[in-house]
DNA sequence: CTTTAATAATGCGTTTTATGCAATACTCTT
DNA sequence: AAGAGTATTGCATAAAACGCATTATTAAAG
């Protein structure tokens, strides 16, 4: 028996799924499948109830949940306590944020945090930003890298890193928009505008909702994932679109286009860190937590 | 983290050197080592104070070793609980017992015990039968087999199995010993009859008691390790030995040798089982000594 | 009733990890 | 200064774990 298979017996009895256990446990499902297997067979008993379709704990699974609870929180202990007492930091940090943000800020804070915890391993995870929010809610990641949602779910901690301006922007070299900058738009200033949206996710949800107060429906000319895609596209002469004012500064093709001044200003994206508040306890997260207060 | 690499610091926090508790561990002493430094890794602290000579704890180590206590009694008892609670008696035992004896009624024992609890697994260590009750004692046995000491240890269990009279034996062709047998001995008898003796070992202090007793001084021709090379070299013709019976019942020599009647009798080897005391709850080890009831 | 989508398990080849043996390096004793 | 005792390490081997692709089973949808 070791302790990433008690983690592992935790996850599937919470989520009693397979696929999403696993995820949560970073292997592949065969492994998970296979480590519970042995879970059962070290510990003389079967745990979960399970047909190719459903899964559910048995009697002597409940009985074992307890108590894999228990160990793990008392490993976790012993272990927080040898390594306070020592006085350095060690262990590792799951992490998670976009491709976007692992390529603007992210360097700077991980080479930081590396200097004064060099011995804290940091297992970085990228994908889709919406994930963010998600995956730590799910515990599958220690710390996210996001946007802010309008409204923070609860038990979510968020911990501002830096504001960015959404920004419209179109090609360099292109025509200009039709119409004045800087002034009030109105709805029908963007009716023959072709624009290059994202698939969903926060600016897209910001953008929606701007186009419906101007009274507007957005000609969309693509949708598309990733900020990278939208100034690819953008750049490119085939439309407006709208991203974070840091993806331009990181951008390689940020000479090809330009930010048109366009009012009403969308809210800015609030890009900070997400961790469980439960978790802001622990001395590794904690450390990670606090690094940015300086 | 897993159970195996916490049983063994257990194992060198008590014994403090690496030779001792590899054995206790029942591995080498480079897994030993290899197991310990892993651990150390994994806790993020160093828990043992070494050089190539000494051993001993750190801080760390003191504060882990409670923990470490703890771990292994939680998992022992949510193993003991779901085992009872499934009805299935599963897991393994850790044995120990001389060449002879398993060569003589252990299988009987075995093949029982496998019958009724076929989940179980033995694993069986044979050595020298002064070890029996000394391997228990230290742990590194669950259960041994072997005779009963004089005077039995504290904290040890014993459950007779079989008693077996200590009998003189001599070449079965070779020339009569030079007196009546059946009648009391007298120091005289003995002092030109050559003996084969065990180098030490229970037989061995019961005979040195009777010579004693007597009067007389053996006149030792050899000394060999193991029941088998004394039945072998009386069978051969040089000298008179003294065997438990039972060695004789399962000796392919036993047609070469034969008893002699020989006054006072040595007192008979009690055969069986010993076990701690304190460990008789565990299931496991309870099944195996309650198997003999019956 | 048949089809389809979902999903846990398994065969297999590969990578990682653990182990034992023999040799080494270091330490304390004589 | 020599020697015995003992933890460690290099190396080759063995075992275990893993992921991918596939299979088998099941519940739901048509």
């Amino acid at each position: 028996m070791d302790i990433r298979s008690l983690q592992q017996f935790v996850n599937l009895a919470e989520s009693l799924h397979f696929g999403r256990a696993s995820e949560a446990s970073h292997v592949s499902p065969s492994a998970l499948s296979r480590g519970i297997r042995r879970l059962e067979q070290d510990v003389g008993a079967q745990l979960f109830e399970r047909n190719n379709r459903s899964v559910s704990l048995t009697h002597a699974g409940r009985l074992f949940l307890g108590y894999a609870r228990d160990a793990l929180g008392d490993w976790d202990a012993i272990r927080n306590t040898l390594m306070e007492a020592s006085g350095e930091l060690h262990g590792e940090i799951s992490m998670f944020c976009s491709v976007t943000a692992s390529y603007s800020f992210l360097f700077d804070i991980l080479t930081r945090f590396r200097r004064d915890h060099p011995r804290i391993e940091i297992k970085l995870h990228t994908g889709d930003p919406e994930e963010a929010v998600t995956r730590v809610q799910a515990g599958v990641e220690d710390i996210s890298i996001g946007a802010r949602p309008a409204s923070l779910p609860k038990g979510l901690a968020f911990r501002l890193i830096t504001v960015s301006p959404l920004v419209f922007i179109a090609a360099q070299d292109g025509e200009p928009l039709g119409r004045g900058t800087g002034r009030q738009s109105r709805a029908a200033d963007w009716s023959g505008t072709p624009m290059i949206l994202s698939e969903r996710g926060l600016a897209r949800n910001r953008l929606d909702e701007w186009f419906r107060a101007l009274g507007a429906t957005p000609n969309i000319y693509a949708q598309v994932a990733g900020n990278e895609a939208i100034v690819s596209m953008v750049s490119l002469g085939f439309g407006v679109g709208v991203v974070p004012r840091i993806v331009l500064d990181n951008s390689p093709l940020a000479a090809k286009v330009r930010v048109v001044d366009v009012q009403p200003e969308l809210a800015p994206y609030e890009v900070g860190l997400f961790a469980l508040e439960k978790r802001l306890g622990s001395p590794l997260i904690s450390a990670f937590w606090s690094q940015l207060d300086d």
